[in-house]
DNA sequence: ATGCCTCAGCTCCTGAGA
């Protein structure tokens, strides 16, 4: 089973690399099972299922007009599906989860934070406690689950291209990280760093100023599987290749490989 | 550096992203 994560900063200027990018990953023979998607930017009415009905997924989609929007695509039709946080209040578009092959995959996008202080900050923290006191509970329900998508925060030095020039800046902050740990503490693994990996390995470059070209970039977007899911685990990589698109996402796809 | 790209929309500028 292989499961990948991916914002691709909409979805109407992005469907054509996404339907690629499936495509040639069947045509690999190791098709993608389960696609989450981020930052749709678009209703629910101007979702293209039939699109990805005719690529042969499956799909659950949570539009918002502008910003935000995510969906989950999948070989085999999800069921149970919910859509943003239970018991978390919010009018934005950021979660969505379904049992697929009977495995919970939450897809999310979490909140930017745009600035430390900032209002949008205090949104992005009580975001992840709502998202943490959720998932708490989900794990005793579904112990074989993968919470992946657009984290926003980085792990560690590890996960930044100048550590010390953004340290303490927007995804890298100690409150931001100790959220993070928080869930990893809940029974999670960083499916990413199970596996070696080549040094400055990111999931997002800036368009500007050649970020990419540079490989000037940070790791935010993860995949984190259960205990039970973590013996199953044989890889997981970053697919820089749609970042060469001629129109790119400023986000790569992460892709994992269970047994 | 109030900058740099890219995208959506009450579109020819602005807000947001990260």
């Amino acid at each position: 089973m292989r499961l990948a994560t991916w914002n691709v900063n909409s979805l109407s200027v992005r469907l054509p690399q996404v339907l690629d990018w499936l495509a040639a990953q069947s045509a690999s023979g190791s098709p993608v099972d389960v696609l989450a998607l981020q930052e749709l930017k678009m209703t629910d009415d101007k979702f293209p299922a039939e699109a990805f009905a005719a690529a042969g997924y499956c799909a659950q989609w949570f539009g918002q007009k502008t910003y935000n929007g995510v969906a989950l695509l999948s070989r085999t039709p999800a069921t149970d599906v919910v859509k943003n946080i239970p018991g978390f209040d919010d009018d934005m578009a950021r979660v969505i989860t379904g049992t697929v092959d009977g495995v919970r995959v939450i897809g999310a996008y979490f909140p930017n934070g745009q600035e430390p202080g900032s209002e949008k900050f205090e949104y992005k923290m009580a975001w992840l406690k709502g998202l943490r006191q959720w998932i708490k509970n989900e794990l005793l329900v579904h112990p074989k689950l993968v919470l992946m998508g657009d984290y926003n925060i980085t792990f560690d030095e590890l996960d930044m291209w100048d550590p010390v020039g953004l340290q303490d800046t927007i995804h890298c902050t100690e409150e931001e990280r100790y959220h993070l740990r928080a869930l990893i503490a809940l029974g999670l693994h960083d499916s990413f760093r199970l596996f070696d990996q080549p040094p400055k390995s990111f999931s997002w470059w800036d368009y500007r100023d050649f970020g990419f070209k540079r490989n000037r970039g940070l790791r935010i977007d993860h995949i984190l599987i259960s205990t039970a899911l973590k013996p199953l685990a044989q890889a997981c990589v970053v697919d820089k290749l749609p970042r060469k698109n001629e129109r790119p996402s400023d986000h790569a796809p992460v892709v994992l490989t269970l047994a």
